[in-house]
DNA sequence: GGCTTAATAT
DNA sequence: CATATTAAGC
């Protein structure tokens, strides 16, 4: 298994790609019932597995709560509280599945707001059969997007307009990782994955293995291959490596430029050394070395004095071969949301369901320095430098709420999954965030049970063999 | 193709 | 902000 290696997850594609069409997992969202189930009506005639929903809110959640998993994403434009927009930026911000429009409208700045929005394809009501039966190239082509292809293109449609295939790869990239081993752990069945790629984060660790590999190297003969291989960490890819390698000769740079300045203290403290441990010496020739290649002795010392971040490592050596391929894992799959999660949700009512290819036991409370990206350990040493210089780190907790907040996705999370309600708990401060906006939105999300949608609805059980009378 | 760098995007 | 991605020149 592990020896399939990246490999792995084409493979299973491939598995599953039998009667791949077949059974497409589509959420529809419209907010008119007619539409919904002729639509509904539609795909199923198509063999497609679609699921209804009335509201945009009620979709976002499904989605989030990851209780069922979807291929694709059809929503209308025009509905109340929230429209099609807000769920395709939403669904673009936090999920990694292709979202159709759909809109009676086809005026060309609607649906260029759709492609512009990340949308896969913008249909115009009222939709036919034969404009359905070949969406699944959307999913295709957001599974493999570099696999350019003529998948489809009898059917020319009036009205449709498509975005070229070209779109989607610049939109998202093209590497969907994902996965490896700690997507083992459940529905195996699950093929395309709901959740974007999560960033690296150069914890203290995976910094510490990099220095160390540069070290090896040699400064001057470090490119990111050799340096990914010396590494050896499975995750991290050349273009990782590389955009790290730049960060750090631009920081090399300013630090020999100006050596007196606080470049160096930056860097450092970026990865929450404070240099008294003489970590790097920067020799005479620009060439810096480790001093100190005991990784976790690191992260105890500096911690030390913040007591919760401290332990982290000794927990994870359980898990740990004493192999490093713990270190950035975690923060891969966890990246800032869990800390932010847990102060929403409230400490025994971890976000579980949204991390669904996680297990939480790794994912929250077990690793903590490992959890806490350097914004935030960086923001520890601050305060605690405040503190000791005497100032009282007043506001600590919303200053630690809008630092983690700030930073990433999470609340937009949280806030689905704790009933909408994040922002009670969280007082946000105005202008600080540069996703007010959508926070505001998601404010708005109320709690729903998707039970309760669907008692709701109470949406039959179309027979799609019905001849579908849509058009007037 | 890979490497670096700069610019730009997220 | 930190990291990712892209483009361009080598």
């Amino acid at each position: 298994m592990a020896t399939m290696g990246g490999d792995r997850r084409q493979m299973m594609e491939d598995a599953a790609e039998d009667k791949f069409p077949e059974g497409l997992r589509i959420l529809v969202v419209d907010d008119d019932r007619v539409c919904l189930t002729v639509l509904e009506a539609l795909l199923r005639r198509c063999k497609y597995q679609p699921t209804t929903v009335m509201d945009a809110k009620t979709a976002l959640r499904m989605l989030m709560a990851g209780k069922q998993q979807f291929d694709l994403v059809i929503t209308d434009v025009r509905m109340p509280d929230m429209d099609g927009f807000k769920l395709l930026k939403l669904i673009r911000l936090e999920m990694d599945l292709p979202v159709i429009m759909l809109s009676v409208d086809c005026d060309k700045k609607v649906v260029m707001k759709g492609i512009e929005h990340g949308a896969s394809d913008f249909m115009v009501k009222p939709v036919r059969t034969h404009e359905l039966k070949n969406i699944w190239q959307h999913v295709q082509r957001w599974r493999n997007p570099k696999a350019i292809s003529h998948i489809s293109d009898h059917d020319s449609d009036v009205q449709r307009v498509q975005p070229a295939p070209a779109e989607k790869s610049k939109l998202l990239g093209n590497k969907r990782n994902v996965g490896d081993d700690s997507n083992k752990h459940n529905e195996s069945t699950c093929v395309s994955t709901t959740h974007r790629k999560p960033r690296v984060t150069w914890t203290l660790q995976l910094h510490n293995k990099f220095l160390e590999a540069i070290n090896q190297i040699g400064l001057d003969r470090a490119v990111p291959k050799k340096v990914l291989e010396l590494m050896n960490v499975d995750y991290l890819s050349r273009e990782n490596i590389a955009s790290h390698l730049q960060k750090y000769r631009l920081h090399l740079k300013k630090v020999n430029s100006n050596h007196s300045g606080d470049a160096y203290e930056r860097w450092n403290s970026s990865y929450n050394m404070n240099n008294k441990d003489n970590f790097m010496h920067n020799h005479e020739h620009g060439r810096w070395s480790a001093s100190s290649s005991d990784t976790s002795s690191w992260s105890t010392n500096n911690y030390g004095a913040i007591g919760h971040l401290a332990p982290a490592m000794n927990t994870q050596s359980n898990f740990d071969m004493g192999s490093y391929l713990h270190d950035g894992r975690v923060p891969r799959y966890v990246g800032k949301q869990p800390s932010d999660a847990r102060r929403f949700t409230g400490f025994g009512d971890p976000p579980v369901s949204l991390y669904n290819n996680i297990p939480n036991e790794i994912m929250l409370d077990e690793f903590p320095s490992f959890n806490y990206s350097n914004s935030y350990a960086d923001l520890m040493c601050g305060k605690l430098m405040e503190t000791s210089k005497g100032k009282t780190p007043s506001n600590r907790q919303s200053s630690f709420a809008n630092t983690t907040v700030g930073g990433g996705r999470s609340l937009v999370a949280s806030q689905l999954l704790d009933g909408g309600d994040g922002a009670s708990i969280l007082p946000m401060q105005e202008g600080t965030l540069d996703q007010q906006p959508l926070n505001d939105q998601l404010n708005e999300i109320n709690a729903f049970s998707v039970d309760d949608i669907f008692s709701n609805m109470n949406l039959e059980d179309f027979t799609g063999d019905d001849p579908i009378v849509e058009e007037a």
